[in-house]
DNA sequence: CTCGTAATCGAAATCGTTTTCGATTACGAA
DNA sequence: TTCGTAATCGAAAACGATTTCGATTACGAG
């Protein structure tokens, strides 16, 4: 039950292994009616050409690599799916690592793309990524790459990201709109663009709306979860009570707020307004 | 900036691609002073051997494959984190697809890890699932199989899994030690076999209580959604006001249900106990 | 009938590594 | 010195596909 063959099947249709290359891949020196007879044969026996050794000619591997900061991650999750299902319709693999927000895994996992030839590289930066060299090595390489989501300034190639800064000034000022003027931020970390891009917003609508801006009112979340946000939420509601909305880089610390706030019997959004941001799913299944 | 081959290596060192394979290889019969040698060069330039080209003689990809039904599932992603660290400290790579509990998908998506010729397969069946053509093809390929998690009691190979029974039973135990009587039941789509398992345990701890199975207080949930888990949670409400507690297949359901509950300012579980499956994250973030 | 062209096909080299098997060298024993 | 053995090394044949380039055939024009 070994795996078939160029060879087995021009022996079986008394051709050259040459031939029946060609026909499969629409050479135009081979008949129409040999084509049609190897074309037919092959689908009969669900033949495919060996991925590796057609790699040894072509230097194609038909596959792209995707390095994220972390799985179990709804946002992520999603974007993989797509990814993948855009790969499957033109015959590519997938192969996802993940650096777990770690610069040095990083660097390591793209390594280990290289060395498995991959055709491109779809990468998502950690968090602690602070410097570029192993991003430039792939450009160097001449293998295709887009950063996504998470990205870096300091690398020149092609990125798709959500525009952080647009969305963050958008969800700040709907706070204002509902008469919120003293809005604190749970910040993400000091490096990512997107924590940044974020913050920026977050400063800009303040700006706008002539509303100061006050350092002390700004909270570091290094590792965006929950419990960071309700730590913040219970020093918010001890030091800051003049505090009455809080904007969070991400919904995990918004929710571990929340949760705070609703131990404590805190109206929200009367008392206190608390903005995440990403939308994801379970943002729909808590309370409020 | 291409890649270095052997043949690099050994014109480098005035050597034969043989002995520099075999240097590499820790192969008898190379003196330990060139194998030195050998073994500095290759590690100041960085290389590895190609892969493809491996592969070829020796017909290991060093690549294995997985599919589970989801990606976007705390349970999945958590697994295939564990997964692929193990095979990352063996110097293997992951493949990962998903079925999308779809029993087409996966029969497609086996065929590509086959034509990928992957060294192994880890596979979480689709609960749509019906039959075992697919699986036993890798077995008589004679690829490594093992099921996880969702398997299947018709296909003979080593499967990893959780003791859904025991685990059904203990979870229902509890909520009748806590005092309830009347337990209702989520249950998952009716093929998979952790569905069964977990319906088999709950119907146990009933029995060795003494409790009276009733056939109407099952309710199916086809997409194990905390859509299902509201609607049935309101229909109960209404429809049968003598059930005290639920024990749900999932936590999405229960989470579903406990939102309905919440609503209609249910105590919770006080007036009626919910129960779920699998300690999500998310499990602790919501109310109560 | 011969020749030139076009249409088909195959031989063989190639990709980079592994592995078998044969070749070379060194060196001590006879 | 000569021989046998052990220790090192390399040539070359795989692995399976792709692709260049040359070979063969068919066929109509002259």
């Amino acid at each position: 039950m070994k795996n078939l063959t160029l060879k087995d099947i021009a022996s079986a249709l008394n051709l050259s292994i040459t031939t029946v290359s060609k026909a499969l891949k629409d050479y135009p020196d081979v008949s129409p009616r040999t084509k049609a007879k190897v074309k037919a044969y092959t689908k009969e026996v669900n033949f495919t050409p060996n991925t590796y050794a057609a790699y040894l000619r072509t230097q194609e591997s038909k596959i792209i690599g995707v390095i994220i900061p972390r799985l179990n991650h709804y946002f992520f999750s999603n974007v993989l799916k797509g990814i993948m299902k855009a790969a499957e319709a033109e015959g590519y693999m997938v192969i996802i690592l993940s650096s777990e927000e770690s610069y040095e895994l990083e660097k390591k996992q793209v390594n280990r793309l290289l060395k498995q030839n991959v055709d491109g590289i779809l990468l998502s930066i950690a968090d602690s990524t602070h410097d570029t060299s192993h991003i430039d090595n792939i450009i160097t390489q001449n293998i295709p790459l887009v950063l996504f989501d998470k990205y870096s300034k300091l690398s020149k190639c092609s990125s798709v990201i959500v525009n952080d800064q647009n969305a963050a000034f958008t969800a700040v000022e709907h706070l204002i709109k509902s008469g919120k003027k003293n809005i604190a931020h749970l910040r993400g970390p000091l490096l990512p663009q997107n924590s940044i891009d974020r913050f920026l917003g977050y400063r800009k609508a303040l700006d706008k709306y002539e509303l100061t801006y006050k350092k002390e009112w700004i909270f570091t979340c290094q590792n965006i979860t929950s419990d960071e946000g309700y730590a913040y939420a219970k020093y918010i509601l001890e030091k800051h009570p003049e505090i009455d909305a809080i904007f969070a880089v991400a919904d995990m610390p918004a929710i571990g707020a929340i949760k705070y706030f609703n131990e404590q019997n805190i109206a929200i959004p009367e008392q206190i307004a608390v903005m995440g941001f990403s939308n994801w799913k379970i943002s729909g299944l808590i309370t409020p």
